[in-house]
DNA sequence: TTGTAGGCGTTATCAG
DNA sequence: CTGATAACGCCTACAA
């Protein structure tokens, strides 16, 4: 059924089927119900690619992330997914992994398929040698392309982030200002938002007078994240004569630190302070739970939705918005308080 | 830039243009490269729209879930995502919460935009009350319907799913033959898999002979779950006395069973044995890791993928594919060796 | 307020 | 092997 059986069963052109559809108000009202009752007895639904073919689109944003089972991941992209549909747009989603020809690939995918925007989520895409992001560029010559959690200055390119940076330094302050200042600091990946957290450790550790940074870098050896860890600090020799803290750049690896903790009888917050990132349900899992960092994804996908919106109709939208993380304390430090 | 553009530069009319682009070998090797080279040079894309419009199919799946933050339900759309675009699909992704009105909503919303078809994720979409489940069948009018984790038996509905009932039939009985018989049943959804659940309990324990049940229904209520099961654990009435075994229907619960006894310094597994359901990542998270059901999420997308794809194809699918779960064996047990 | 007709960019059929 | 042309179903000036 199409608008023409419409038309001829509602005894009008296909012109006024069109203006009722789409809500146009020059339609009388005696029409306008014998169209709609014609549509309703029918089950009619225009069609969406003879309507896109016309409009030039389908209302659909691409979402583009390395993996959606990822829980980090996967929360953005509820969350941009619930904001774009309360816009009335639709979610393509594409999970890309980590190999830049598969990025690119997808990203074309996306262009081809004529979204009306792509959201990058996640600061793997965004890559230090500025060369490598030059198919994000291209992209942003067809469409807006926004990117949550990661940084591109570039026209019609939009970012949207939190300040992993200072997320970081602040933690780190709150151990040294509680004496634990032997702090290893644990991160298993090189991304955007992975470089801004070590920056901040070491800007926090400098700032406090400290000489020695100590950090650690997990190689993803067996799948499995948190027996990496554990593997990894058991192989850190002196590890119990050297370090009162450890800083994870992650939940998880927060997690492996506690597991090894508890397996050298380690007591934690007493002997040893650990604290994570993401403010993730991992984190309220272990015991002692795990003190970590708020990286306020939920405002970021909100706001990231809201500037899309804003530069779909047409107005000048900010094109980097930072919100700044909050310490969230738990068990697995005791700080003293701030005076 | 459209097929008229490139064919006038090539010098060849739309047809051979469409012919090349679609890998149609009735090209002479010449004209095929003069085509390809100003498709390249133009960095020409065909209009999607317009070929939906002509194919009536932009060989996109719509996933319906309740909610993709969701650790279980992340996990599963990302491998049905996987298997789809591996097999040139696009997936229009929608979560709709657990309303009613919404689910309807967005199924409909999604056969409008002219999806091939829809999977929907988990088992929250069949509801015991069959009247309930008239809007899955209409829309399989229109498409194949497929369920993960779900059953519903339909024409043009095809169902792959977990034998949840045999997997906490079989957890159930492995506490029971160490000795553990005083079971505590914790669940706190009344989906279709979680009555599955329930009914393995029940069936385990009457097969033991056992003739007292006890089951404990959570209701969500402070938004954070761990803390709701510790609540409802701290108000049972003589817990300690009546119990030595939880059996949980997810990992979760487990989880807050785990933290419910630290508390009371109740010593697991030596005192109390707990398991967990679905195999997830939270189980690694807690100290004692947690016994849990792998209930093949990965195994149960892939055939619902390959189904999918042969009923594309015209060959006739099973309605209904089943895989069995298996117990994963961890700390929070200590489990008598079967002989 | 309503109808006519052209355009959106493909694919596919059929003739040459 | 190639080209002309009719769908596909909708939107939207422009006319009436």
């Amino acid at each position: 059924m199409n608008i023409y059986d419409v038309s001829r069963q509602a005894g009008v052109s296909i012109a006024t089927v069109s203006r009722v559809i789409n809500n146009n108000t020059n339609v009388s009202e005696k029409t306008r119900a014998k169209v709609l009752s014609v549509i309703e007895e029918n089950g009619y639904t225009p069609n969406a690619f003879a309507r896109g073919l016309g409009l030039n689109t389908m209302k659909t944003i691409g979402i583009l992330c390395p993996d959606c089972s990822d829980a980090y991941i996967a929360q953005a992209v509820y969350h941009i997914e619930q904001g774009l549909r309360k816009n009335g747009y639709d979610c393509l989603l594409c999970c890309t992994g980590f190999e830049k020809k598969v990025k690119e690939k997808s990203m074309e995918l996306l262009i081809s398929k004529r979204v009306d925007s792509i959201v990058m989520v996640g600061s793997f895409y965004t890559e230090d040698d500025d060369a490598e992001n030059e198919y994000i560029r291209l992209a942003s010559k067809d469409i807006p392309i926004m990117l949550v959690n990661g940084k591109l200055a570039a026209p019609n390119i939009y970012c949207t982030l939190c300040d992993d940076s200072a997320g970081v330094y602040d933690v780190t302050s709150l151990f040294i200002e509680s004496g634990h200042t032997r702090i290893l600091y644990i991160y298993d990946t090189l991304s955007f938002s992975s470089s801004n957290k070590l920056d901040g450790y070491r800007k926090a550790i400098k700032d406090a007078g400290i000489t020695e940074e100590n950090t650690l870098f997990i190689k993803q050896s067996s799948g499995e994240k948190i027996d990496d860890v554990v593997r990894a600090l058991s192989e850190y020799k002196d590890f119990e004569k050297k370090f009162d803290g450890i800083i994870a750049s992650d939940d998880i690896i927060a997690i492996g630190a506690l597991k090894y903790a508890k397996k050298c009888g380690i007591s934690v917050p007493d002997q040893l302070f650990v604290s994570g990132y993401n403010n993730s349900e991992f984190g309220r899992c272990s015991e002692p739970e795990v003190t970590t960092v708020d990286n306020k994804l939920e405002a970021i996908c909100h706001q990231c939705v809201t500037t899309l919106m804003g530069v779909f109709a047409g107005n000048s939208m900010p094109k980097m918005t930072v919100f700044s993380a909050d310490v969230v304390p738990r068990a697995t430090t005791d700080f003293k308080e701030r005076t």
